[in-house]
DNA sequence: ACCTGAACACCGTTCAAGT
DNA sequence: ACCTGAACACCGTTCAAGT
């Protein structure tokens, strides 16, 4: 009843030049970069630190050298993905091509790892985080809006990434039968007549719809003058 | 060391009209409704099933008798607290004021159940999503936008919400020195000239930013004509 | 139909110890 | 400086059983 499973992985010999990837020194680098493997494949709730001790080939007690508590994990990994590369010569481009760029570029990291969306609103911004705010500050000063209107203006276009990644995550490509069994209920009921005729439930162009959508605000930030 | 915490809360017989409230019989609905306490109390980390339990004096695994799985409160808490009731005579409305009124609604809500916020984009849109969902439909429906631009239209604003609320639960008023703090960081590198100058992450006047940013949204939506 | 405790298979983390 | 296993104090849930 107390036996334990040793197989494969019990404690061996550090050999060097060993196959396999395991005889690398465990560094915060390292740790952090399994652990968003481990995020992409199977999302927050499939990283523990027992599993990420074991990816990593070494003992589970052996990442709190390096790393504070599970939390700093989830930390490190979101500012990691987060890390946005300003594209040189930004200042010059236009604003609207500015805001743009980014704000697709962030849009696009936070899809390729799914559970950054669901991460982000719930812990500090982290640097990374910090840059992308300046650049869309930077982007927006060029855009003729007054001081006042230009945090708001901000916030919007913030907000507004940070809720349709979220909401593109929510729905997920798993799951398109949840869209379908989702509008089967709107239909059904007959409660949601407007839901029902622009079957807004069915449709799937994310990305037109993303872009359309920031279309809206960026007008209507223009509109301001 | 097998010894156990009995107290107070030990079996005792059911005697009817005990005072206390905690004679009343375990339902669905009494097991969501002190779910939602507890979320609000502790948060998410801070609901376990076990303390659910004992603060509706059963034993743990009479919840499974009223609920599928911990994941299903959840679900459930949800969606009671996103319940709304559209205002009588809304059709009749302004489209401007009937959408505007609808999202404040929506985000002072969430704001008041902070983990809302966080839970959402995690899980499934519920019945009372859906509501709203219809709701934004009707109105957005009298702005005279094109069909094409519709939906997108009913996403831009969704998405704005979502984030915006997003955003303010992950600052949250316990840590006002967070912000502060960041902003020490922002000004120290001086790689944030920009946040820096326009102190935006001081800036705590979320309702205004809240509303304005709204503005921008519905304007750029007006001027499609 | 409704409620129960014991037990199982997990968690994250503290600690005292090894090199 | 870096890594370790044992142990602690938790989890959610299965199960077989009670009424």
């Amino acid at each position: 009843m107390v036996e334990k499973k040793r197989g494969t992985r019990g404690r061996r010999p550090k050999k060097t030049g060993e196959a396999g990837g395991d005889e690398l020194a465990l560094t915060r680098a390292r740790v952090v970069s399994t652990a968003i493997e481990i995020l992409d494949r199977a999302g927050p709730a499939g990283l523990t630190m027992r599993g990420l001790a074991e990816a990593l080939g070494s003992g589970v007690m052996s990442l709190y050298w390096h790393v504070k508590s599970k939390e700093d994990v989830l930390d490190l990994a979101l500012d990691t993905v987060l890390e946005y590369r300003a594209p040189a010569g930004g200042s010059e481009q236009d604003w609207r091509g500015q805001v743009t760029s980014m704000l697709e570029d962030w849009r696009a990291i936070m899809l390729r790892h799914p559970w950054s969306a669901t991460l982000l609103p719930s812990r500090t911004l982290g640097p990374n985080t910090l840059v992308r705010l300046e650049s869309l500050s930077q982007g927006l000063s060029k855009a003729g809006l007054s001081d006042a209107d230009i945090n708001a203006a901000i916030w919007s276009l913030w907000n507004y990434v940070m809720g349709a990644t979220v909401t593109r995550a929510s729905f997920g490509p798993p799951d398109a039968d949840r869209a379908a069994s989702l509008q089967r209920l709107a239909e059904l009921g007959a409660r949601f007549p407007a839901i029902e005729r622009s079957r807004l439930l069915l449709d799937d162009d994310w990305d037109g719809t993303f872009k359309k959508g920031l279309g809206f605000l960026l007008d209507g930030l223009a509109a301001q003058h």
